[in-house]
DNA sequence: TTGTAGGCGTTATCAC
DNA sequence: GTGATAACGCCTACAA
């Protein structure tokens, strides 16, 4: 088009400028909305920026800018969860205006690379969701550049963690099942390493409360635990009346794998899942789920990570956001004598 | 620790130089592995810049670095699809040596904001997976920088594709149906603005190549869909005996729902997907499903991204990977007199 | 209200 | 094999 500048490049702060008839520095006043031009120029330069098609370069931005780093997210793009935090995220932070960079868990793209990529960015801090490193790379990173964990505990030296109050839901959960009658409430443990200790504890403590005796079920991978836990469960001599699965697809898979075994939810045996994820509410399961806070959750990482950009060297910090018991058709009261299902 | 050097501060090539007892320069060649320095000092150097903990600073790296741009990749954090994507994005882009930078599409993110952050970031080309920007927006956003659209099929000037075989896809089921003897065999098609007209005019292209009537059942929302079609589909007066879905969680939903209401997969209804993702392999579902090879479309789309910065002013170019048929038990043989389901 | 100088941490191009 | 020096594009002071 302008035969003065060479087409292929992108234009720049002095290209703006140049073209504007202002100074350079005009010129990056103007962009960021600092105070220090007149209506007047700073309308002329926009005019002209938007006509040259200039953006900021953000990379020489970061690189000049004090404050106002950026958080970085090392997230899974495999668990849906982690979307809904990402989108909180990416709001708390504009709020606060500190840019975010992303960094995905993958298979081939290990949780340690990712944390490595984000901290090579210059990340002012790093939240990383559902983080499965092993305490003392945590540690070790956290030494560098602060580190907020959420989605799981653990006990790290100078790592903040953001989680779900899941004994609290957990007790809730068992709560609900109690008042509905029910005395048999089993749980579904997840086979992953280390499984759920918080949502195994909080289930076990509930049920001491109650003066109940737990039953747990362990389930099989990740993705086949409900359905895995459903068969152990039906080998059985006789079925509890309810089930907490560790989430809402383990649940799922435990309603369709009962259900195909004409066990009647919840007539013969009620299920609650964890997460209130989409699945649950699909309009032929309508699981009783605990529901996790999305946006809280992220709200206390981003803010967090923004305390610890602006001031380092504060203490370990916990936050724990409170659970919600989400009532759907999934769970019902036990029916002592229910007749047997039909056996099709 | 070191007195001389400010502790809070990331170290820089500077601090590692001055440590070694070089130049930066020298630091820099060995850091980037250029050729220009003796073992010794390489190893020297190395070993001075670990202990110091030094990492490159990748902002400036990108800022003064000529080739090897980065590709930005726009994608949806809530479609485990894109996981497999994304992955498989990271291992091409390293191997060519280009950094990957994401951007997330999410409801208070949405795609025009993530595509200018990318631009911002000064990527040499974007990929977006499962693009639902406007064709103008595509074109206009592929003036400034190359655009590889992933998993949509577009006609847009300049903006490259990548997509899955749809046409084929449906073609393979819709023979693999009739050879075991079904002749009704419908579609759900999404509700979504466009749903999927690829697939929808593959199923269409195939019913008519055999010479049968099709039978095309909207569903509803994206979560909903298919348990929405099976509810269209059961208050009707006959079942199809096969039904083609628009994606996986379709077909479960159409599953589920029909099971549900006593009608036997494959006996009394065949059921195929699109996908082949997790939930059609779980073990109490095996859905036969029209298999995407996310590897060979993030390859393609990627090795295209790198093609695109290693020279702009390329043609047009779309990529159409084939898809593969995986049969499970969810397809059986037209059962002609199949006896009606008990109703319980 | 505007312009000038200096620097962020790196890479690239030179001489030595 | 090594060491100055100039960019990359922008921001932050400070001077005019």
């Amino acid at each position: 088009m302008d035969p003065e500048t060479d087409a292929g490049r992108n234009p720049t702060m002095l290209d703006v400028a140049r073209e504007a008839g202002v100074s350079r520095a005009l010129v990056s006043i103007i962009m960021r909305g600092a105070p220090g031009a007149s209506e007047r120029t700073r309308a002329h330069v926009k005019e002209v920026a938007a006509r040259l098609g200039y953006v900021p370069d953000a990379r020489a931005q970061a690189l000049r800018r004090q404050g106002n780093a950026a958080i970085g997210v090392a997230f899974q793009p495999d668990q849906p969860f982690h979307a809904a935090l990402i989108d909180a995220i990416y709001e708390s932070a504009r709020r606060a205006d500190h840019p975010v960079i992303l960094s995905a868990v993958t298979p081939g793209h290990d949780e340690e690379r990712a944390v490595a990529s984000l901290v090579g960015q210059r990340c002012g801090a790093v939240i990383t969701l559902g983080s499965r490193l092993d305490r003392d790379v945590l540690e070790a990173t956290a030494r560098r550049i602060p580190v907020v964990v959420v989605a799981r505990t653990v006990e790290a030296v100078g790592v903040d963690t953001v989680v779900s109050d899941d004994a609290g839901g957990l007790g809730a959960a068992v709560a609900h099942l109690a008042s509905l009658g029910h005395t048999r409430i089993a749980f579904a443990q997840s086979a992953e390493s280390g499984g759920n200790p918080e949502r195994l504890s909080g289930y076990l403590g509930a049920m001491d409360d109650l003066g109940l005796a737990p039953d747990v079920v362990a389930g099989g991978s990740r993705i086949e635990g409900g359905a895995e836990a459903a068969r152990t469960l039906l080998a059985r001599e006789g079925l509890p009346t309810a089930v907490v699965c560790f989430n809402d697809a383990a649940a799922a898979g435990m309603q369709d794998v009962l259900t195909r075994a004409g066990v009647r939810v919840p007539v013969d045996v009620s299920i609650v899942g964890i997460d209130d994820s989409e699945t649950a509410s699909l309009s032929y399961r309508q699981l009783t789920s605990i529901r996790q806070d999305p946006v809280a959750l992220a709200r206390a990482a981003a803010a967090r990570a923004a305390q610890r950009i602006a001031s380092p060297g504060l203490d370990r910090f916990t936050a724990v956001i409170p659970t919600s018991l989400v009532v759907r058709t999934s769970t019902g009261p036990r029916v002592p004598d229910a007749p047997e299902a039909p056996q099709p």
